[in-house]
DNA sequence: CAGTCTAACTTGCATATTACAAGTTAGAGC
DNA sequence: GCTCTAACTTGTAATATGCAAGTTAGACTG
């Protein structure tokens, strides 16, 4: 977890929404997390750790964790323990739809003669 | 510049396309370049340096030199020397522009609580 | 209801990436 | 040829990430 989204007031490099959205969002795992739970509905931590791309354990708690405190992201069942509770989209992290689908449409146009094993989902 | 990224063949987290477009474009500072090409057409190292998110320069020469290895960033003038040579677009690179319009939007939508400054833009 | 199991973390440390400051290079203008 | 400066490169400190191991607490088992 970096300096910026641990304090408490966080630290935008502009008022640019793209930008501010990629100084919330801007990393390799969070809009993978955002992916796994638009495909699955609900997901537990463990069942996070057996996405394929493979995320370590201290890095999805983190992610988890800011996730869960921008919004985009919550327990499934606040007051159960955290043993089985499952994580799901808030109304906010649902909205990241179109924006997972854009991303996930320019790949398999430009990106699939680089990885051609891209497949096509959503 | 990151191991997987100086590699000649990318290692890929999976074939998810999503997953796979941000093993290219997932980082702060990736779409902030392409995103000022789509709002001024061309622009040279020194005006990507002016931009107010304050790129450090080191990290603004390895995201140019990759961007245009996978294909979405190239020189306007591919013959002449790097001094005030623009970058600008691919096909590619301005079919990122649904991407950032939708992040933009989202941004705007659910990130104004958080940072109050965001304008709107594209 | 003590003991075991295991999902959900946390911690420590090595490696990788980013930030900041300073230095280098080469083409344009005089 | 000298100066100026755009476009980098390099060095090094600060952060973040990856990997392995350890911890905790609720659920299940006998």
């Amino acid at each position: 977890m970096n300096k910026e989204r641990t304090s408490d007031v966080l630290e935008w490099r502009s008022s640019c929404p793209i930008a501010s959205g990629l100084d919330v969002l801007g990393d390799k795992w969070s809009l993978v997390i955002v992916r796994d739970l638009i495909q699955h509905g609900t997901r537990t931590y463990s069942e996070f750790l057996a996405s394929p791309e493979g995320v370590s354990t201290n890095i999805l708690a983190a992610r988890l964790k800011w996730l869960a405190a921008i919004g985009v992201i919550e327990h499934v069942d606040p007051e159960r323990s955290a043993r089985n509770n499952a994580y799901r989209l808030t109304p906010a992290g649902l909205a990241l739809r179109p924006v997972l689908e854009e991303l996930g449409r320019w790949s398999q146009r430009h990106l699939k003669s680089y990885n051609p094993d891209i497949v096509d989902i959503l």
